[in-house]
RNA sequence: GGGCCCAUAGCUCAGUGGCAGAGCGGGAGACUUUUAAUCUCUGCGUCGCAGGUUCGAUCCCUGCUGGGCCCA
């Protein structure tokens, strides 16, 4: 490894440190038992403040130096953790630092870890402040952390100057983005705070959560191509699954109604800002529901997740493309045939084939040659959603019976054979779930795989999983089902465009 | 897959067909309530990689690599 300057000098200071006894990088905090974060010990400065006439508070804190101003004999010292930053004050003197404590403090650098430990007080400033009459060394930092300076405006606002902020560079090294950046800390708590508002509703709705095979010997459940590996005992090829759809019908056929699981589905398609090759679904299924209470109840679900996961001060609300996203209103419910008349002109029952429905769209300009040649009906209508709907639908809104041939797990509508009983979710002008009454009917299932595999343009047709239609023929309740992308919701609720803004480590081409 | 754009110091970025630049960060010094601390002095580089044009290329051209945005 080739240092650069800085790390040279680093590495200097690592030896001056041995040498005078002192260990870089300690087993263990030696404070713990007095710690506080610093936060709370910056409000207990505050509120101490007040009453002057009380003894002083005493407190520790560890974190990491962000900040640090030396001026002579004595230093300032920013120092964040968990829960923000609080400024250590430290002179030569008898109230703070020896000479050599005070001299090895100022020579510290940003990035490095320490715990400390003194009076909490306010500075001239009035700014809640650890006046230190101990530390140590935590953990010493080589290389530099680019952190960016912040100056506060008279207006209240803070310009930050030097921010680490190419894109690449911030994927790459997260961890780096993570320590400098602590608006990227704050996505990810928003992200768990989803996932477990998520567990927390579906487990108060009788939901079971279960774990099913992430390799496959077929893979299933939804138009993808798949990563393959191989058992090498076994000799035999195995697949990342693209979806958990079949393994969890399964398991309600064999008696537990209500399952859900939330994972890693793997797809072998392009990387872009808006697919990663791993990333993490929900989906639920629930014996005797059906799309119609799905829609209730996922309707429910994410309004708990917006009251959980969205700051009390965002009213339910967050910004995400530009649109203001109403988390908390009712869902808009919009019948996919009334959604496509609409936003085209076009009645598309009223071309039941897709070669009068791809004639009428190109008549109309609607859809470019392309669109059409070749495509199931099915497909020509995803089209028109895709370039005509889908984008103004800002506010939470449910398109609901969708054309058979694109939906090959949705039971058919009564009324009419061609129909389904399938909705999607779109908020935001983006697609956000997709859900059926699932298709328990064996002899229909096994049809549907045939069609779709005579259909599949190329290399998108899925092997049949005989072992699923066993499992059907054996007897399958009716069930509403629903998939729903995690990532896409987290950037929704986070106001991030990209799915790498929400991903820690998101895959990139490798480097060199 | 197609189009456009980007790649220069640790970070953020400027720049020119002829000695490679700024701010921050780093080093040395001053400074006992600062907060982008301030002041003095001082470094820093494979100008993404490989070719080409040229007396001379970081700059112009071609290809490649990585990334961003838009489209499919």
């Amino acid at each position: 490894m080739e240092l650069n300057e800085v790390e040279r000098e680093r590495v200097r200071k690592l030896a001056t440190l041995r040498a005078a006894g002192i260990d870089p990088y300690p087993p263990r905090t030696e404070f713990a038992a007095e710690r506080r974060m610093a936060a709370d010990a910056a409000q207990a400065a505050l509120a101490h403040a007040q009453t002057p006439e009380a003894p002083p508070t005493t407190a520790a804190i560890m974190g990491r130096i962000v900040g640090k101003r030396v001026m002579g004999k004595a230093a300032f010292v920013h120092v964040e953790d968990g829960s923000g930053r609080i400024q250590l004050f430290a002179r030569v003197g008898e109230d703070s630092l020896t000479k050599d404590s005070f001299d090895i403090l100022k020579d510290l650098d940003l990035g490095d870890f320490v715990e400390a430990r003194g009076e909490l007080m306010l500075t001239k400033t009035g700014e809640p402040s650890l006046k230190i009459n101990d530390w140590r060394l935590l953990s010493k930092a080589i290389s530099q952390l680019p952190f960016a300076k912040e100056e506060k405006q008279p207006d209240g606002s803070v310009v930050r100057y030097s921010a680490m902020s190419d894109p690449e560079t911030r994927y790459r090294q997260r961890y780096a983005d993570l320590a400098v950046n602590p608006e990227v800390r704050e996505i990810f708590r928003t992200r768990a705070r989803i996932i477990k508002a998520m567990r927390e509703f579906l487990d108060d709705h009788d939901f079971l959560e279960v774990e099913t095979p992430i390799l496959q010997p077929v893979y299933g459940g939804a138009a993808a191509r798949p990563f393959v590996t191989h058992h090498n005992q076994l000799d035999q090829d195995l697949y990342l699954r693209i979806a958990f759809e079949l393994y969890l019908k399964r398991v309600v056929a064999g008696g537990i109604e209500r399952v859900y699981e939330i994972g890693r589905d793997f797809r072998n398609e392009g990387v872009s800002f808006k697919h990663n090759p791993e990333f993490t679904m929900l989906e639920f299924y629930a014996a005797y529901m059906d799309m119609y209470s799905v829609m209730d109840l996922i309707e429910a679900m994410i309004q708990h997740i917006a009251r959980r996961a969205l700051p009390p001060e965002a009213n339910g609300a967050s910004v995400f493309r530009g649109h203001t996203i109403h988390w908390l209103r009712p869902f808009r419910r919009w019948k996919l045939r009334d959604a496509i008349l609409e936003k085209t002109g076009v009645d598309y029952a009223l071309f039941p084939d897709a070669a009068s429905l791809g004639a009428e769209a190109v008549a109309r300009r609607l859809l470019p040659t392309d669109a059409v040649k070749d495509k199931p009906w099915g497909k020509i209508i995803d089209s028109l959603i895709g370039d005509y709907v889908e984008k103004d639908l800002v506010d939470p809104t449910f398109l609901y019976e969708y054309p058979r041939d694109i939906s090959p797990f949705a039971k058919s509508r009564p009324d009419d054979p061609n129909t389904v009983e399938r909705f999607e979710g779109f908020i935001g002008g983006a697609e956000l779930c997709n859900a059926f009454s699932e298709l328990n009917d064996p002899l229909d299932q096994e049809q549907r795989f045939l069609d779709e595999s005579a259909n599949a343009d190329g290399d998108e047709a899925n092997p049949i999983d005989e072992d699923f239609l066993r499992a059907m023929r054996l007897g399958m309740p009716p069930m509403g089902g629903l998939g729903m992308g995690i990532d896409r919701l987290t950037m929704m609720f986070t106001g991030k465009d990209t799915i790498r803004e929400v991903i820690l480590f998101p895959h990139l081409r490798r480097e060199e």
